[in-house]
DNA sequence: GGCGTTCTAGAATATTCGTAG
DNA sequence: GCTACGAATATTCTAGAACGC
């Protein structure tokens, strides 16, 4: 019945992270996450699309910080690093290495090959919340465990 | 008597405005507010340091935004842009005109000139915040105009 | 169900003890105490990754207390050395003799082979201190010997 | 009212310094 | 001496709140 708003953050970022052009943006190795490069997503999305694919006029922010809020927003966590987070191919030229920002978040309503399950992701409003009232309710900052 | 800690983040922050080789972060032409130039900023002064002059390990973070947690946790507020904010000159190659962040922040107890100002520049705490109990009490945002 | 998040102290400590290319920090004979050389630590693990492993960016700091300071907030107490602490072979020539800083810690939470016990490493924060305010209550530095 | 964007604050952990025991 | 802890600042992730459409 009620299918996503084509418009809607999380439709915008599932064609994102579905299209190949785009590789500031992918799914972790095991699909159950989202990698995202900050500096080549400003690139290549942000910022007047003077980028590969000419993302135009996807978002209207020219700020990164508003996708963090977008993903937060939509019930999205940060993946702590740490661990794997592929190598550096940093193959010679370029040479500028740069602090990376690479971003690594996670909802369990957005998995690779589960476009069916978007429809949960829901905005979190005061309205919203309310209607979850009877949800684990994670704190701000889950404590200690996150990934349920 | 009281002088003010070199370490702390308030101290940083007047020796890199009042540093010229440091042209990401600078006074405003009023001198009444700071100007800060986020991509500059990332090179010259976080990022290990292989900007202009070596502000080697100023910082501990690589993240412009725990930059703006530090100016809202000492009560620096955004100057609405639009206004003033001289032009880029722009000095001639390159031409990659790119989204330009440049940020323009205020305290009232930050201006040119004026160091002996930054003793009252108090991290918001809850201590601190409890103290100044009697304050007028701006909402987070404040709703129109704030420039006093 | 509830992991332990990987950017967590214990977390980055169980991953070191249990990196052999790490050799600065071990477990003692026992299982049941963490061992770490000062010195080699400060050069594998702290300034910036010129060491073995390339443990790029695991801590902040590049200071050996604030490593102590961490073990202490989880709960770690240091053991009476002068016991067991194997001699170190001493690998060569030279003899610098070494007053070596070999520090020995422990807590029942950290044992070889069981990181399920990791999720009871709880910082000893005010609001978490108040929250096991019904339990046994160990003072702050045991009485005596603790080596249960 | 919903949603997106922006600025600010809350809350938890991390780092540092001083000092009590 | 020297271990352990309190307290203050720093860093990070998430949420609150205001505004415009």
């Amino acid at each position: 019945p009620s299918s996503v708003n084509p418009e809607s953050f999380p439709a915008k970022l599932w064609r994102l992270v579905n299209s190949p052009p785009f590789q500031s943006i992918r799914w972790d190795p095991s699909g159950q996450g989202l990698l995202i490069d900050e500096q080549q997503f400003m690139r290549e999305v942000l910022s007047g699309g003077d980028g590969a694919a000419g993302a135009a006029e996807l978002f209207k922010t020219k700020k990164f910080t508003s996708i963090i809020r977008q993903l937060n927003l939509y019930g999205f966590h940060k993946v702590a690093s740490g661990l794997v987070v592929e190598q550096r191919p940093g193959p010679g030229a370029g040479g500028g290495c740069s602090a990376w920002a690479l971003h690594h978040y996670h909802s369990p309503h957005f998995l690779r090959g589960r476009p069916d399950l978007l429809v949960y992701l829901k905005r979190l409003t005061a309205s919203n919340k309310a209607k979850e009232a009877a949800s684990p309710g994670l704190s701000s900052r889950q404590p200690r465990s996150y990934r349920q």
